[in-house]
DNA sequence: AACACCGTTATAACGATGTTATAGTTCGCA
DNA sequence: TGCGAACTATAACATCGTTATAACGGTGTT
């Protein structure tokens, strides 16, 4: 026996997404700040209640939203087609999470200053998302082409990367590089940086 | 002829640095949520009319925090020993940041996540800050030892630098690393990994 | 087919926030 | 001593997230 049926369970999937498509808007538009429950209702043409029966409230709009994100982040490097050359492919999934999160900057912000404020997900559940996924696999092609050294795991060199690519993306959105140009060449220069610096050291030993 | 002095100059600053302490201290102690202008101005035992005098609203004080936070993170740098390797120095310039960033997670976030939100110091005030200074003078000492290459200049290594550490470290708060450990190991290999890149470069030319 | 049930929705109200208006107060300076 | 300007405190205002409360609508049962 079903325990209970949902009163009316077509359409919620659809209202979600609309919902998150709005805030998404709204957010692009006005920024953080400018994202309130009213402001979202009136754009979907409900009432803020809608967001408590859909998401339970702000924060689970938020984290809904972080979690669109970090899919729409994911299908951005998955879009990225898979180069012979593991390194070439490293830089241009470097090149497409920049380019990602510079189209949506304050959809960023939410997946990165949003959850340092609290955690929304941990770091089990991030690493389960298919942007970190299409990373690791990256690395793993890297490392397969060489002999494996226990003291680089396909882990430690993703987050290593994905921390270069971060930190240059994250600072590029708080107006730290004069130029665009010259973000992306810190960030092509790191990214070369992390991973020759294992190689180096892999054929060292 | 002086056009107009201030009522009570004295004690001006005085009352300013015991607000931003304070608000240090809620900051701290409730996160940037519960940083209200009512709790802040009862913790100064004044009202919150105090933070518009002093600081001319709610995002004047954020402004403020940013610059003490800058200006702490500077000593912080500074109070770093020269070592006489200068890779020996970049390098515990890494951890004093990291160190500095970890001890006051929510300030850290005020001059990351917030400034991402509605720019509060554009990157020129920025790199006039002491700790950008400080990173800065041990490149150019690093530099100073080679043939000098014009394709890496002090700036640009300095950059490469801030966005690497401070990569590891936004990650690290938002609870990417499963240790602090995996953090500073990360933190360690990519520093000296951008560092010893350009080395590398510089001598293959 | 009629009924009871349960989730959803809209309205209104509550507490709290940042901000602003309005006096009252206090200090510096002529 | 008195004037003026800056600061302060109080209160009001608009807005925010959240929470009752009651009406609505679909679902499964009788």
């Amino acid at each position: 026996m079903p325990v209970a049926a949902p009163a009316q369970p077509a359409g919620r999937d659809a209202q979600r997404e609309e919902m998150l498509d709005q805030a998404a808007l709204i957010l692009a538009r006005d920024g953080m700040a400018g994202l309130s429950l009213r402001k979202l209702a009136e754009a979907c043409g409900t009432s803020t209640m809608a967001v408590y029966s859909l998401f339970g409230g702000k924060d689970g709009l938020l984290d809904a939203l972080y979690l669109a994100t970090m899919e729409g982040l994911g299908h951005a490097l998955q879009a990225v087609p898979p180069h012979p050359d593991p390194m070439v492919w490293l830089a241009e999934l470097g090149l497409a999470y920049r380019a990602y999160s510079l189209a949506h900057p304050a959809l960023y912000g939410i997946i990165t200053g949003a959850s340092l404020a609290h955690g929304r997900v941990d770091a089990v559940n991030l690493k389960v998302l298919s942007g970190y996924q299409t990373l690791k696999r990256a690395v793993e092609r890297l490392l397969a082409e060489r002999d494996h050294w226990r003291r680089y795991t396909p882990d430690l060199v993703a987050d290593a990367l994905w921390a270069v690519v971060h930190g240059v993306v994250s600072l590029e959105l708080n107006g730290h590089f004069a130029t665009g140009d010259a973000a992306e060449a810190v960030l092509r220069h790191n990214s070369a940086a992390v991973v020759g610096h294992m190689l180096a050291e892999m054929e060292r030993a």
